[in-house]
DNA sequence: GGCCCTTGCACG
DNA sequence: GTGCAAGGGCCT
């Protein structure tokens, strides 16, 4: 009797045995489809001994339909699946999940039909309808599925259907197999500055070693770390092997891929959420077989089956976006680092601001760290100023106090361009009656709803939510009441725009830069210099080398003080050194003024002086004392139901049970601080650590001896970087 | 008795 | 996750 053991891509069911038919080859690693009573289900061959399953005699085993023609996955991306839902709490089907990440690539056809309109001339006379105009007005130069088409252009997929059935959108055949233009590492090789080339050298040599070795590249903003990077991402092309490059932003891409092709000559393979499926597929396939060399993507890359992964880059490594929620909580940065130790091969974490964690590692001589002391090409680091709100208290309903006016005047005067870094997207953060006090709420989630005035809607950033703003209070019936709370950038793209009227203002947002296009248009006119000032949240804070960029006004940097973040403090020293790294990155020097009401927190005092060493100091000595990360860990467990009781009182039950351990702190059970989140009621524990205790064991044992109601949900977040 | 809904469990 | 069978309540 052949046994095999597979993981099989259901969350409930998790490892079943099977029976390997005579003359069917199915080694470790490789991708199956099996019978499920009636129906079939995908599965990976596993090594018996390493997975746990439920005994079952040989007579009940089933033999599997087949193996889907793609490479098995290797011993050490098994490895890591293994590892990650260990480490995280997460099931491992839901880890094998994200590996398997392009359904359709693994079998079916090698073409896939898609979508796009008729080309204008011969259209065919039809019978038109709101929702088709608003098809055809949004369609022009897209081309994908029915459904992809469908939410490009907000309609249902059945108006697309009809659209196509009355000729007026064709099928095309697209093959998913066109390869991707291999990269040269020859084709323009950079003159890198001294300490740029050595640190580019070093790299280079663990390349050629092809062993674990984690870096952590510490360089000063516009030090030139992308080019430097570059050079051991050349060398693993020449000897054939597949480079990784993670970025935490797609907006960022943009200005990334335009040098990677001056140095390449040719784009990367991009992997991201937004991927048509067809690209998908594509990519998927030219990563499973080897043939995509350089792939420059999302954090979701890093689960993807590379055939001959040499090298791993994680840009922006400090960047809070690496740790984020796919099904599963897992932080890039560090599951990046346990990569490369199973595939044996370096890794690069780059960042001006590396996290506290990171540079524990390189002190305890865990990463190597290799530091880029000056920006390139002799530009000098700005000068940085504070500014006391207390003693410059802008007027009512304004936000920009009088030094950050003058410069911005200055600036403009001379033809240079300003940055305002706002975090907050939308006009104004709540809005309010003035009549009777009502405030716009999102119906889901514990939030106020953003008006966003140049969509002209109420929006939740939370869950998506949207209504547009009514002319009278939905409470009182009051016309004319509403007013606006609070700053975002738009209102001070506005209040911009009326203190210099001759500026030319934009702003940008994931709202206005949310496509590879528009974040292309904006980088095209901001070099062109057809922009003078720039108002932008955190998706302006990197990434972006503008010349004439020489003043950068930081418009509230108590903003990311306040709620939920585990480490406030060095997230706002991350953001706010990142987004004065944007000034006087050309010849003109660079002047930066931060608007704060606290000017001598440790945070903003460490900014105004330059002095990083003081900040991280301090924070190491503040993280030491609570034992919090890198001295202690946290997790926090999360109890969800749309019924509140139901959530209250599966909480109160984990609190009974809650573990009672030398070294292991638990807080709670409280509301979380977003109680509400899309429709479901929230209670949160928070878990503080010891290093030395095994902190999953002890959170797995706690949550899997109980038994919940099936509508309530328990999350487990290993590392969390926010409260709520 | 028939019908519908909920619940529990198998599914390898 | 999903389908099916068993059990219970309630209408005809």
């Amino acid at each position: 009797m052949n046994r095999i053991r597979l993981l099989v891509f259901n969350a409930a069911l998790g490892v079943l045995d099977y029976r390997l038919p005579d003359g069917m080859r199915a080694p470790d690693g490789s991708v199956v489809m099996a019978p499920l009573g009636p129906r079939k289900i995908m599965g990976i061959v596993w090594e018996a001994e390493r997975l746990p399953a439920q005994e079952v005699p040989d007579a009940k085993l089933r033999p599997i339909l087949e193996v889907l023609p793609v490479p098995p996955l290797s011993f050490a991306l098994r490895r890591l699946i293994e590892w990650t839902a260990d480490y995280y709490c997460a099931r491992m089907s839901s880890v094998a999940r994200m590996v398997i990440s392009s359904g359709g690539a693994l079998n079916g056809p090698t073409t896939m039909t898609e979508y796009r309109l008729v080309e204008e001339g011969d259209l065919p006379d039809v019978r038109m309808t709101p929702q088709r105009e608003i098809a055809l007005s949004a369609l022009p130069g897209e081309q994908a599925n029915i459904r992809e088409l469908a939410a490009i252009a907000g309609v249902s997929e059945g108006v697309v259907r009809g659209l196509v059935s009355a000729g007026l959108i064709e099928p095309v055949e697209v093959a998913i197999d066109r390869p991707f233009p291999p990269p040269d590492p020859e084709h323009d090789i950079p003159q890198l500055s001294g300490e740029q080339e050595e640190v580019a050298a070093r790299l280079l040599g663990a390349v050629k070693e092809d062993a674990f070795a984690p870096f952590l590249i510490d360089g000063v903003t516009g030090s030139g770390k992308t080019e430097v990077y570059f050079e051991p991402m050349a060398e693993a092309v020449r000897a054939g092997r597949q480079v990784l490059v993670l970025l935490p932003e797609i907006a960022l891409t943009e200005n990334f891929l335009v040098r990677f092709e001056q140095r390449f000559g040719a784009p990367p393979v991009l992997w991201h959420s937004s991927l048509k499926s067809t690209e998908r597929r594509r990519a998927w396939r030219a990563i499973a077989s080897g043939e995509a060399k350089v792939v420059v993507g999302a954090r979701s890359a890093l689960f993807l089956p590379y055939a001959n992964l040499g090298l791993i880059v994680v840009d922006e490594a400090h960047e809070v976006s690496f740790k984020q929620d796919d099904g599963v909580r897992y932080n890039a940065r560090d599951v990046s680092v346990m990569r490369a130790r199973f595939e044996e091969i370096p890794v690069v974490l780059a960042s001006a601001t590396p996290a506290l964690e990171s540079l524990a590692m390189a002190e305890a001589g865990t990463y190597e760290k290799l530091d880029l002391r000056t920006r390139y090409g002799g530009a000098q680091l700005p000068t940085i100023h504070t500014v006391d709100l207390t003693q410059e208290e802008p007027e009512r309903g304004r936000w920009l106090a009088k030094p950050l006016v003058a410069a911005l005047e200055d600036r403009l005067a001379k033809g240079e361009q300003s940055l305002l870094f706002l975090n907050r997207r939308g006009y104004a953060p709540l809005t309010l009656c003035r009549n009777c006090g009502y405030r716009f709420q999102c119906p889901d989630c514990s939030a106020w709803l953003v008006e966003h005035r140049l969509s002209q809607r109420l929006a939740c950033h939370h869950c998506g939510h949207e209504t547009t703003p009514p002319k009278t209070c939905p409470d009182c019936g009051e016309p004319d009441c509403l007013v606006a709370c609070g700053p975002g950038v738009e209102r001070i793209a506005d209040e911009v725009a009326e203190i210099l009227p001759d500026a030319r203002v934009m702003v940008a947002t994931s709202d206005t830069l949310g496509s590879p296009e528009r974040a292309a248009a904006f980088i095209a006119a901001a070099e062109e210099g057809a922009v003078d000032v720039i108002v932008g949240t955190q998706l302006v804070t990197k990434g972006f080398h503008f010349p004439e960029l020489t003043l950068v006004g930081v418009v509230d940097a108590d903003l990311g003080l306040e709620g939920g973040d585990l480490r406030a403090a060095e997230r706002t020293y991350q953001q706010v050194a990142q987004v004065a790294g944007r000034a006087g990155r050309g010849a003109k020097p660079g002047e930066v003024l931060i608007q704060t009401r606290h000017p001598d927190a440790n945070v903003i005092s460490a900014l105004a002086n330059g002095d990083r060493d003081a900040f991280y100091a301090a924070e190491t000595e503040a993280r030491q004392s609570v034992g919090a990360p890198p001295f202690g860990r946290w997790a926090a467990i999360i109890i969800s139901s749309e019924n509140d009781k139901e959530a209250r009182a599966a909480a109160n039950q984990m609190g009974d049970f809650r573990p009672d351990l030398e070294g292991i702190l638990v807080l709670g059970p409280a509301p979380a601080p977003l109680a509400l989140l899309r429709g479901r009621y929230r209670y949160r524990f928070l878990i503080n650590a010891r290093r030395s205790a095994n902190l999953q064991n002890v959170l797995r044992g706690w949550v899997d001896g109980q038994q919940f109601p099936a509508g309530v949900r328990v999350g487990i977040d290993i590392d969390p970087y926010s409260f709520v």
